[in-house]
DNA sequence: AATGAATGAGCCTTCATTCAT
DNA sequence: GATGAATGAAGGCTCATTCAT
């Protein structure tokens, strides 16, 4: 028992050393060499637990995946107010990505596999992304309201995912130009009101002008 | 003169080959040998011409920047109409991102230095990015009326931003799920079209709830 | 009783995988987790019953050569037909190197062995081959009858033995060129009789052409 | 010029060095920085030059099968008397696979390849063993006059083949037998009238006893 | 201005071996 | 008696860089 236990320790500690240096470094730049030091392990522990890098760095995707998965049932009921549900999404996504908690890596980690996508992206991709844009489709219906153009529904869609996500991919840049967010609870929750509030406006504005989604006539001419 | 314009010569095949292969595999992944080799030079050819490798991605990342430059003049206007301020804005950044114009790796490359910046991020930050905010920021402030909080401006501001960069850093992800944009002037021209108008109307529900930026009582309870 | 057996029972499987595996990849290549995943044994069983990877070798050279005795009686015999003794050493010999009995990597091991001594050469040589190598020469001495210069006699048993062992040797070569003999036991038994004969007309001319081994006035030059 | 003489110089070096290394060690234990330090250059060298260490093998064994090309013409000419062709083989032979003349490793390297092919083994297979192979079948048929049976063709040029290789592939034992032949001309070209001595007994009691091949009544039983 | 050869550091991986149960 | 985890030493290879023309 105790020894699977301290068996487990090293498997977990290059988990963790891993999410965090691949997080860092990116897939390349990490080296088996730094992640093993920083878990106190043997250059050739990767292997005997992981059969290779690339192999270590699949497990510490599926980790934070499984880690950062938090099924707010107010999402999945369909008969919930559809702000709300919009709220609990955007509000899980902002926590996903700008989080500090166990997997501080969890959103640095999503952000360079989004950009630099490695083969891992598609167990991700099935497992995770895929669920969650169903979800945020379905949402986004409800608040759309009437049938429309699937295009619409998409675009809506993904300026909610994309005010969330440039969150975390632009916050190098952000910090530099000195209005990165704090990344406490409650500057995360004011956050999270702040894109649902703004989405809210949008999609209305989109509910308004109904399947024209070229509108040039709208919003290049003026009176 | 002629030696002058054979030299010229490699180095311009230099930076546009490795403009094509920074952006297509990383700053690490890139090997000065493919890049000297999609240039028809020598490998030694970087290190005369730009130093080291690090010296040829600064001249890239310069160089796609100084080509992106399109100061459309309708944005330097505070007097025109601000939504056709936004409208130009957003168009633009949308080209930029996702047009396959002549450097058609500037998104790419611009999404890589975000995600994981080196040194030079900061140079094209200062003379690049900043003024764009900047202007950006003007026009929402316009949009939002009377003077709100600087950190509703910024938000708002930064959700704009979020829905266009993230066509670029979403890409891999959305067309593996079949809802990538094409992009033809056309296409891009009706996406631009649709972020000008979500945003608009999520600006005017920002106004119209003031200041309140953290507004838990109109998105997560109702009566 | 039930443990030693069991214990046996590892150690025996262990030998056979090892033999197998060191016979078809060779030491170098030959790993331990191979012949331990053959034998269905944990990685460290090889250190805990022979020490090390040297010992499980040399443990499988002394096991197949034990193995492969077979001390045909009429060899021993020396007032047999030497024809007759002659015969019954090659098929003897031609059995071990093609066989494919029980250990049938007997033939390659000692093929590798030779080509690529270790250590281990010196066991077989002198507990295997200086003895057969003894009754060999008492047998090429028979048949050459009146005492000759002993080079003589030495290279005339070596060209027997070099008829038997290229049979392994060049096998490889003689599979590629189409012209490898079967392995049944009438193959065997038909090529152990050419080599018989082949070597008794060889020795017959020997014998004519006395001590005179170098012989350049037969062989190289005519009128 | 110099400057070609002198880049080619750490080719020649290696290839040198590593035509050494290898018949000494074997493909798999030499070391590709063995085989640099013994050729005073860098590790990478290698690379630069061969690709990979197979490659360096490879150009290995073409340049040493390249060096012992030698063309005998009483080879070729089949109107000479058939018994100086055997000669004349068997010497070639001999002093390709015993003589310490420059490519002192050809003999070991083959016989190595021969007993652990690589795939390089296929090149040297086409280019030089199979030629040869087919020149020693004819003489063997002229030796043999009638045609007879195939396979008795087959298996004498392979006894003759078998006592030259033997004195490769067996010489680490031979060595310990203490019977080990001298590697000087004179000693080369004794030993090769030996076994064409020998080859021409043998092949004359094939002939004679025409195609039966099993022959057991004349090998196994007496009167 | 430009080249091809050569360098040295460093990376991932593999392997035989040992240690604590 | 036997195991699974862990170790450290190489090994092959790649890469950016430099040197002598």
């Amino acid at each position: 028992m105790q020894a699977r236990e301290e068996s487990h320790a090293t498997f977990r500690r290059l988990l963790d050393a891993a999410g965090e240096v691949f997080a860092t470094r990116g897939y390349r730049d990490a080296t088996v060499r730094e992640i093993c030091g920083a878990a106190g392990a043997n250059v050739a522990a990767v292997n005997y637990h992981f059969g290779d890098k690339a192999g270590l760095y699949r497990a510490v995707l599926r980790e934070t995946h499984r880690a950062a998965q938090e099924p707010d049932p107010s999402l999945l009921d369909p008969n919930a107010d559809p702000q709300d549900r919009l709220h609990a999404f955007v509000h899980g996504m902002i926590r996903k990505v700008l989080d500090q908690g166990r997997p501080s890596w969890h959103g640095r980690l999503m952000a360079r596999e989004m950009v630099e996508p490695t083969d891992a992206l598609d167990i991700i991709l099935e497992e995770s992304i895929r669920p969650s844009w169903g979800v945020l489709v379905g949402i986004v219906s409800q608040l759309l309201g009437q049938p429309l153009d699937a295009a619409v529904t998409v675009r809506c869609a993904m300026s909610i995912v994309g005010q969330c996500v440039s969150q975390r991919h632009c916050r190098p840049v952000m910090e530099r130009l000195g209005i990165a967010e704090p990344r406490d609870a409650a500057a995360l929750a004011s956050l999270a009101a702040h894109i649902t509030q703004y989405s809210l406006g949008g999609i209305e504005r989109a509910r308004r002008l109904g399947t024209d989604d070229s509108g040039p006539e709208h919003t290049g001419g003026h009176p």
